[in-house]
DNA sequence: TATTGTTATACTCTATAACTATA
DNA sequence: TATAGTTATAGAGTATAACAATA
């Protein structure tokens, strides 16, 4: 009985901590898509922005953003229509990098105060709990 | 100067932190994913069997799944048909509850031990880290 | 032969709205 | 009138596979 028991309790614990912790990642993400919401930018792009601190190729943004390569096409096309970014031609000329436009740049200073301001980590934990927070999450990862 | 060096100082520490919560949260995910595949579940039954420790109204699982109503038909149906739950009328004739079979315990039984052994919060971290841990979830969700 | 970016397409997940039966 | 569950459908997001240009 008292494997069971034990079993059970485990699935509770971990079950409820994976739950505030999935929770917490939804509720980042809302943040985030509500900031980008107020900048008039859908959440990919707005991601793509802020991943472009300097130009790269359309496949490492792809790495970065966690996504398939045929996705960047649709980022970039949106981006380049916005004003926002444009494809430069890489030594490897299969090659293109985005970079970001200075408008881009302007609103990317942007999404940066915005975020800062709103930031879940930011706006609810103090510098001590977040050095506290960070080795935790990172023991998590397994690094 | 200084202003904007912040904003981007405090951006690339939001972004850090936020940035491993989100990649915590989706590997969680993934191990609860290839849990459930294991046992040859796809995730939203297996989340459906862990939720239903006592039969409960079919609204109460979605609110339980952060999910509209309209989904957990089909989750009851599949569960139905693996034999795993049975839909029960309620007092209220409105009402169908959602119980677990002998069939579907017995697999929340493998489940909660297969959960117990991978989960990440109970494999990477010790007693004391995730007593460390909660608070500042807790704190993150502004409880 | 392998890789970059592109295109068209298909799939998964989830929500919305309309319907029924009860309250 | 309002609510529980059902059904059909539509939309967002993402991946797959085939293709052209280049390595």
């Amino acid at each position: 009985m008292e494997a069971v028991t034990s079993s059970e309790q485990r699935l509770r614990e971990a079950g409820e901590l994976s739950g505030l912790l999935v929770r917490i990642a939804e509720e980042s993400k809302a943040v985030f898509a509500r900031t980008s919401d107020e900048l008039g930018l859908p959440v990919h792009l707005a991601r793509a922005v802020v991943n472009l601190d300097e130009p790269i190729p359309m496949r490492e943004l792809a790495a970065l953003l966690a996504c398939d390569r045929s996705n960047i096409t649709g980022i970039a096309d949106q981006l380049q229509e916005r004003g926002l970014a444009e494809r430069v031609p890489g030594q490897d000329r299969r090659v293109k990098l985005l970079r970001l436009t200075p408008t881009g740049w302007q609103l990317r200073q942007n999404i940066s105060e915005k975020v800062s301001a709103s930031a879940l980590v930011l706006q609810r934990l103090d510098d001590d709990q977040r050095a506290q927070l960070r080795p935790l999450l990172q023991a998590l990862l397994g690094e």
